[in-house]
DNA sequence: CGATTTTGACCCGCGC
DNA sequence: GCGCGGGTCAAAATCG
């Protein structure tokens, strides 16, 4: 009898495949693991209906009860499923139009770049600089204009910001799958500055004493490996109870410092997810109010991540990209980055320098790091329900402080009030648990528009595994595996796999945002905190 | 026993 | 040149 019903289990299972021929692999699985599940409520109902004659109506009944629950919450997940499926296509859809129109917008800039440049080559060093982080990764050969005309010093210093400029370049490039089309002409300087540059972010925090080796190894080998020092930092300020955000990777604490001007020590962890992933983070508590946590991430990694880690690298990625090419435009007046048009509106408080940032000191204490921080607690914006800041912090020597405001903040809140996901008052992403998935064209509308909300559940994370992938052609670790397509299927995998994937989700992102504290929705999902 | 944390020492950049 | 402070190292301690 269990047999047969379990025969009959694999039979649906077959009659669905072949069904689903015409999807995708994960829609196969889908459909799987759905049609997985009724044989087992065959099963119990084989075993109740094989049970005992004589027993009781009541036995029965409660059988009976249980069999249409469990069928209802079938329909309920198959149903959540296909709403699902349609949410990721849709998704798919929305970034392969953005991408396009990156593509377009990237193109055309660096045509115009190239026409400035040429009609003005000196007069216009401040405006090359401005678009630095958009023209580096595909405009070399003005690396090549900085050392033949200017002295040593200069020439680091500027290699140094352009170098950490051009890995977030490569990234936000790697998107529009452009990049390459400008590369190939490259001069033997620029491959080879490329290739440091992709160590750079592999090995961006040269350890001290290789440090050491660099200094007496004048030359190139030096420019290569100091510059990767000057990238940016991407500062997560969030409300959390536990010592450390949970990110979704692995950290090991290698050092920890009292700073000045906060009482609170100062953590320092590294990637541990892989021997040589350079990133590092600091986690400090902010000195005025305890219950916030700063998370200053540096570097990228130069390995697979786990999903859950995925969006929060996507996140500091996207967020140091957007800081170097928002900086880069910010007041270059033309039109805002493609980063910024397709990111996030865009706009500048300048009376707000201070108001997210209690310690840039503190947090920033290498000057040359121009710094992001994205406010998770922003709890002070009763007027914007939702609106959680992400402010270009710029401590940085870069020469024109004009090109590098002070404050910038972004104002990712959503036009409207979606119901698919909210900020919530304390700044963090908070999903409404009840029907999350049920507006879908409220998602799509959100999608469309595109904000660091959304981009941080998936868009932003086919942007970093393109990015990866990019940084993987030419670093020697095993690349992160990750195309578009594939991180479509284990999104898919993920979702499919996981018939309480609303939770998961809505776990994941809290984890991402910040582990949270006061929001009511998440609530539930905080546990899953702990390093 | 391996991995992680702790913690004092050290290195280096920067400002004076 | 010197001192300060941030960042890192590495040995010892602790944990699982």
């Amino acid at each position: 009898m269990e047999f047969g019903s379990e025969r009959s289990g694999h039979e649906v299972k077959d009659e669905k495949r072949s069904e689903s021929s015409v999807g995708d692999e994960e829609d196969r699985r889908e459909q799987e693991i759905i049609t997985q599940e009724p044989p087992l409520s065959t099963t119990e109902r084989s075993t109740v209906e094989v049970g005992p004659n004589a027993s009781s109506l009541t036995k029965k009944e409660e059988a009976v009860d249980e069999l249409e629950t469990a069928k209802a919450e079938m329909g309920e997940v198959m149903e959540e499923n296909q709403r699902l499926k349609t949410c990721l296509s849709r998704i798919l859809n929305d970034y392969r139009t953005l991408q396009m129109q990156f593509h377009n917008r990237v193109e055309q800039e660096t045509k115009d770049s190239s026409d400035q440049k040429v009609n003005n080559n000196n007069d216009h060093q401040r405006e090359e600089s401005d678009l630095v982080s958009l023209s580096l990764g595909r405009l070399p050969t003005r690396n090549n204009e900085k050392v033949n005309n200017k002295p040593l010093k200069e020439e680091e210093k500027e290699d140094k910001e352009g170098l950490s400029l051009g890995l977030d370049c490569k990234f936000e490039t790697s998107k529009s799958g452009s990049t390459t089309e400008h590369l190939p002409n490259q001069s033997p300087n620029n491959s080879v500055e490329e290739v440091p540059k992709e160590e750079a972010a592999g090995e961006s925090w040269p350890q001290r004493k290789g440090h050491k080796t660099a200094r007496d190894t004048t030359g190139e080998d030096e420019v290569s490996q100091q510059n990767p020092a000057k990238k940016a930092r991407v500062c997560v300020r969030a409300r959390c109870d536990t010592a450390t955000m949970n990110d979704g990777c692995q950290w090991r604490k290698y050092g920890q410092k009292i700073s000045k001007g906060n009482p609170c020590p100062r953590a320092y962890y590294r990637c541990t997810v892989a021997p040589s992933c350079p990133v590092r983070k600091q986690v400090q508590r902010c000195a005025q109010d305890m219950s916030i946590l700063m998370t200053t991430y540096e570097g990228n990694h130069n390995h697979p991540l786990p999903l859950s880690a995925t969006a929060m690298a996507s996140t500091i990625s996207a967020a140091a990209s957007m800081l170097l090419s928002g900086s880069s435009t910010s007041h270059s007046g033309s039109r805002p980055s493609t980063a910024m048009t397709t990111a996030a509106s865009y706009q500048t408080v300048p009376n707000q320098s201070n108001t997210y940032l209690s310690h840039p000191a503190a947090l920033s204490s290498s000057p040359s790091h121009p710094t992001i921080t994205l406010d998770l607690t922003s709890n002070n914006n009763p007027s914007s329900s939702s609106v959680p800041l992400v402010k270009f912090t710029s401590n940085s020597t870069f020469n024109n402080p004009q090109r590098y405001p002070l404050s910038t903040s972004l104002n990712f809140s959503y036009s409207e009030s979606n119901n698919a996901t909210s900020w919530s008052n304390n700044g963090f992403l908070s999903y409404n648990n009840t029907l999350p998935y049920n507006s879908n064209r409220n998602v799509t509308n959100v999608l469309s528009n595109i904000n660091l909300g959304k981009q941080q559940q998936r868009p932003l994370e086919n942007i970093y595994n393109s990015y990866l992938q990019r940084n993987n052609n030419i670093n020697p670790i095993p690349p992160p595996q990750h195309s578009l397509p594939d991180t479509i299927a284990a999104a898919t995998k993920v979702i499919t796999a996981d018939p309480n994937f609303q939770s998961a989700l809505a776990a994941a992102l809290t984890t991402i945002i910040g582990s949270g504290t006061g929001n009511t929705t998440q609530g539930s999902h905080g546990a899953a905190r702990k390093t």
